[in-house]
DNA sequence: TGCCCATGTTCGGAATTCCGAACATCATAT
DNA sequence: ATATGATGTTCGGAATTCCGAACATGGGCA
């Protein structure tokens, strides 16, 4: 039930760490033993894969177990904590799993009860869909592996599916994934961009258009968004005939507020909707970025840059921090630029972000960057809250005279 | 002298700021009136414009004067600086004159003679070259004003020019002006990028090529750089001929490194190089940026986006902070599309900067943003010092422990 | 084997940041 | 004229960051 799962252990005393360690990696599990609060804070904010649980120790060198887990959630949602302790208390028993700790288990115990309680913890927990013919598709995070689940939930079914993603997202291969899947693999499948056609009338519902060509298989209409009202009720009336395919369609985040001014017909969106897929953007999901990151790595570098040995642990964390507006797309354009450019053995943060490279003596210091980020971010939030000082502070999670201190002090005004 | 100068002045004394300001802008000077230090802080760092002087009190209500121009110091230089203090001692005097302020008068004084060493002072700034029909060109700062000293002394001489910088610079806007305001502005000015042309041999040299159409005009060669290593050999042998044109090349910030790798040849750089104008990027420059902004905006509104009424303050304070690798091109692209997406009736951040736009609840924390940033940073730093903690640590400016345990608290490891 | 240089790590104290209470001021609505 | 809600501004204390000294450890080189 362990097998194959990451637990991050956070527990300094060597014998009792080292026996749940051994007895762990006994069981197949992927052990990341760690012996501070602080490295455990950097290892399971920004973690290499993503985390099953944490059995963690209240007494720590550096602070406490509890403190650790509570740090983390006024940030993220931890994974699940499962904690162990020799000390401690009904009272922090109560704090810790009102706050959102898994389990709590007080010393000595038997490490099969603990390895017990921690299968039941992670047996909830998504398996990946382990499959040759069809590898994982967006990722290895969590949000990846529901969309995996909702890409085999459509596949079975025979609803119309609405994908929903910004640019750069894989909108496009979850609607093949589906098709692939389903028992219409066998017949056509059709896909169409709204966004790259002339006459959108014609490509779908004229004579030879994509209503007829698709027959019983599956037809995929990218930037629904994008459709005339007269195209829209054209085809509101074609779904109301015998429609023998199945529709997938895809559209950015944009679609509600079409919808709320009329020029998308709720009813249209209501009867393509029955089954809605929704695709975090890639700055959401670090991992999977890292995870693509090595995807296209692996399908380019031996093409573009042979000579090349792999990617080093810098870039990796470059691209675990990159702020991924432009999704995969943007990815794989910076990896094909970095090949082209690597030097060395090992792909280079700069290599991937020449953004980093400044001339010499130019780098800006650390305060400076700092500076600046607030700086961009603080002006982001009074866009948002056109000039409301106190609302921006709240966007910001800072108390509003320290905003209007870090205004005076950054030369920002309000409006 | 005084006349179209732009001073800030920190005082808080309501009855001499009063009289100062009174007779500053009687001599036609622009004033900025502050009367706390953390005010002045953050105008004289992100100016609205280039500041020609500071006068400055040395008694203020959140420090003093000398507090403002250390910490100035720090980080950049400020402009000049000429202290007024009813109190204060030769050891002061001589600390602030020796750390490069510019003049420390005491009180009481006459202002007449005040405004006479203020005249001293800013005379010696570059005054923009106004002329209708040659208007500034790349910007208002003082690099952009130096810049525009370096074209009008090319223009007045014969000799070669190269031209040095980044993309979006405005290199071939540089190389026109330079032969419209040359003598030889009534001959022909023949353009040639050699990253885009598939035979540069043919285009240069050969028959009703670049160099036999210019006759005695000016040829401007861009991306010169790219020359093959045998057009360089026939370039220098044509060079050494009756050449009576006038050469204008231009390069990005590479060409040192391909004259160090034998890539380009050395002699020819040389020839080229009787007068280099660099152009520093605009992200060295912010208040250029603002600056370009107003121009390319009174140029495309009026025909993209009639209905707005201008820039809101907020845009042009994220416009100065931005970090713009792309120059004037990535400025000028992301306006048109911020006019197209504008709806009230001035163009917002967001219009700009659509990466501002997050969905609800979405926006970081200023903490978590800081962290990011900070995260960046440290990679790239780490980069450039090939994993070396020590010299990142010096490179960003903090203390190698603390680089150390923003590592351990970031997860970043070294190498 | 010893030396040098760098990292790994701790920690106390100085410096800085952040918060929230408090109060004046201003704009808007009634 | 008054009430309300927001900004402008100060400030003391708590919290956090940063620094630099100190020392152990490890790798490379002579």
């Amino acid at each position: 039930m362990l097998r194959n799962r990451y637990i991050v252990l956070v527990e300094d005393d060597e014998i009792m760490g080292g026996s749940l360690l051994q007895r762990l990696e006994l069981e197949g599990a992927q052990v990341l033993w760690l012996k501070q609060m602080v490295r455990a804070l950097g290892a399971i904010r920004t973690p290499r894969k993503p985390i099953d649980a944490v059995i963690c120790d209240i007494g720590l060198p550096d602070g406490s177990g509890e403190e650790l887990f509570l740090t983390l959630l006024q940030t993220e949602t931890p994974p699940p904590f499962l904690f162990i302790t020799g000390q401690g208390g009904i009272g922090q028993a109560v704090r810790l799993i009102k706050s959102g700790a898994a389990d709590y288990v007080t010393k000595p115990f038997e490490i099969s009860v603990l390895l017990e309680r921690l299968s039941l913890l992670v047996g909830n927990r998504e398996q990946p869909i382990e499959d040759a013919d069809f590898p994982p598709l967006m990722g290895v995070s969590v949000a990846a592996r529901r969309i995996e689940a909702l890409i085999v939930k459509a596949a079975k079914a025979s609803d119309h599916v609405l994908i929903r993603g910004g640019p750069g997202t894989g909108k496009d291969l979850v609607a093949r994934r589906i098709h692939d899947l389903s028992d219409r693999s066998a017949a056509p499948f059709v896909s169409i961009n709204l966004a790259r056609e002339a006459d959108t009338e014609a490509a779908l519902l004229g004579h030879a258009g994509a209503f007829d060509t698709v027959g019983e298989g599956t037809l995929f209409i990218n930037a629904i968004g994008k459709m005339e009202a007269q195209v829209q009720a054209q085809m509101l009336e074609r779904l109301n005939q015998e429609f023998v395919g199945r529709l997938v369609t895809a559209c950015g985040n944009d679609l509600q507020a079409l919808i709320a001014q009329g020029t998308f017909n709720s009813e249209l969106f209501y009867r393509l909707t029955r089954i809605e897929i929704p695709i975090p953007p890639l700055d959401k999901r670090p991992e999977d970025a890292v995870w693509l990151l090595f995807q296209l790595y692996r399908k380019l570098a031996p093409r573009h840059a042979p000579q090349l040995e792999g990617i080093s642990p810098l870039s990796e964390e470059a691209v675990r921090n990159h702020d991924w507006q432009g999704g995969g797309r943007d990815l794989r354009s910076r990896l094909l630029r970095g090949l082209a450019m690597a030097r060395g053995p090992l792909l280079q943060p700069s290599d991937l972000f020449p953004e980093f490279l400044v001339g010499p003596n130019d780098m800006m210091s650390l305060a400076e960057t700092r500076e600046a980020a607030e700086k961009a971010h603080i002006i982001a939030a009074l866009d948002r809250t056109h000039g409301q000082i106190g609302e921006a502070a709240k966007l910001l999670r800072i108390a509003r005279t320290t905003l209007w201190e870090k205004m005076q002090k950054l030369g920002i005004s309000g409006s």
